[in-house]
DNA sequence: ACTGCCGTACCGCATTGTGGTACGGCAGTC
DNA sequence: GACTGCCGTACCACAATGCGGTACGGCAGT
């Protein structure tokens, strides 16, 4: 390729690894990736610069998903994501229709135990929120779904951690930039596999104000077919409400929920795994 | 170009008016589009006869997309949208961060009115709601943010288009596809062409059970710099609490609102009309 | 006025992506 | 149980496509 100035051996080894080249589709991941990660509008030049394309080639990307919707332009002529990402992404999210199907069991559990109730799932190494219930009597707390947290810091996430296969667990781990936000907070690889281990051994995950303080979550999975944790609810609440005496309690009717919801969607049959490599896609420089 | 099949003559019209090719981009757009508004996921054969495209070029696409996970595969091999979309959706939400410069003016609306508020803006011919505040008092409406309605039916997306420049609503129209929703829709290019002349006059828009039975809306249009209608505010709720005798008081506070919310938005400058050619993106066969 | 930077437009070359074809597996039919 | 047809996948040779370079024009700062 003439694209990426390339060391010119060992080239046919990632040859056969990569099969499908598609190299304008790639990039254009790769830049959505970019301006995704970025907090603020990006310049072409910026682009160029984060990303080591030539102007040409970036502009011409750029232009097309500006035509397309997928970016848009501010006043000044700068890049960002464009909205049809948004309707395109709950539209991905309706078709699954976790959501809907997990709705029944969702609401019964909140009811049950009186506090608000999240369903998520897992997206590299963060938690996208889905779906929220909050028990009727009152608003307890506020969470946009959509929004997405840190895997290692939150119920859901450390409960979907731990029943992942071992490599793909890794790979998460490996990518993971820990960030301190409260004192609480595992900010080491070390901490956070031992409290996997903890999770794996009780079938449930706790946070315990570990992203905010004064909030307690308890986190359980949801398997799949292959035993494979696609999604995760989680009770949150203040944590004068959620103490150490009231966890088992709601623990258990936790998973009882997602073992319900579990086996509803276990009606599916074998076939391919899915999660080949699913993660990071990785733009060669 | 060696992918379509061309009619051999008016080639070069079309050359200038659309310079950019990079068709694989196109066509990935395409997809997403296609895929997003297929219900249920899809089979590689039904997606080449949707597309009119050859089997291997459109499984090369596939394969890329969904190992960047923009699409993902059912466990019998169809392809569906993927949650990367989901998570590439909401991150340009937040970066428009519309929704939170707007919150403030948006809650204190839902208090004085007493009903439930909604944030929209204008994506081709649909209306995608970005925020919604409910009043205190009780639980009034559900719909999910992110979810989208027909312009014409809506009061926000008939706020939109009556501020539209007068080239970008034709075109907006020409799109619709008109659809029954309940007895009072609008269901003619010319119906929605009255109605829109009288929201211009009025600068807000009603949806009298237009688009479900037993609810009324009332809808403004919040303006950007270029007085271009870049968003949409409306007011909610049933029928018997939003009437004839009270929708002017509703408006009036609506409109004072959207004012309010314009006003803090034009602090930038001229530059370019950054609504070129923003609307449907044609995948030509 | 001069200089530098940024976004845009164009062009010729060869790399990349294309369409066709072939393979293998699964399912339904006889 | 063999046959048939369909679907997803893999490979290949050709040439059209998308690439990098380069040049232009506008704006802003000196």
């Amino acid at each position: 390729m003439h694209t990426v100035v390339m060391p010119p051996p060992e080239m046919e080894a990632v040859k056969h690894a990569d099969p499908y080249q598609l190299q304008s589709i790639d990039r254009v991941v790769a830049l959505l990736d970019m301006l995704s990660e970025s907090d603020i509008p990006l310049s072409l030049a910026e682009i160029c610069a984060r990303m080591g394309l030539h102007k040409s080639t970036a502009h011409r990307s750029l232009i097309v998903l500006e035509r397309t919707s997928m970016i848009e332009r501010t006043p000044e002529g700068k890049f960002r994501l464009g909205l049809k990402l948004y309707e395109l992404g709950n539209r991905a999210v309706e078709q699954m229709d976790l959501r809907d199907r997990v709705q029944p069991f969702f609401r019964r559990l909140a009811m049950e135990v009186g506090e608000t109730v999240h369903l998520s799932v897992l997206q590299r190494t963060k938690v996208v929120y889905l779906d929220k219930v909050e028990p009727n009597r009152r608003v307890c707390m506020t969470s946009k779904s959509g929004t997405s947290n840190p895997v290692y810091c939150t119920s859901m996430g450390k409960a979907m951690l731990a029943f992942l296969p071992e490599e793909l667990r890794e790979e998460i781990i490996s990518k993971i930039k820990f960030t301190r936000l409260t004192s609480k907070t595992l900010c080491t690889r070390e901490a956070l596999m031992k409290s996997l281990e903890r999770v794996k051994k009780r079938g449930f995950a706790i946070d315990d104000e570990e992203i905010e303080v004064g909030v307690r979550c308890v986190g359980a999975p949801i398997f799949d077919e292959n035993h494979f944790p696609i999604a995760a609810v989680s009770v949150s609440g203040p944590a004068s409400r959620i103490t150490v005496q009231s966890v088992p309690g709601i623990a258990e009717k936790l998973i009882r929920c997602c073992n319900e919801i579990s086996r509803t969607l276990g009606i599916h049959d074998k076939r391919r795994s899915r999660y080949s490599s699913p993660l990071f896609h990785h733009y060669g420089n």
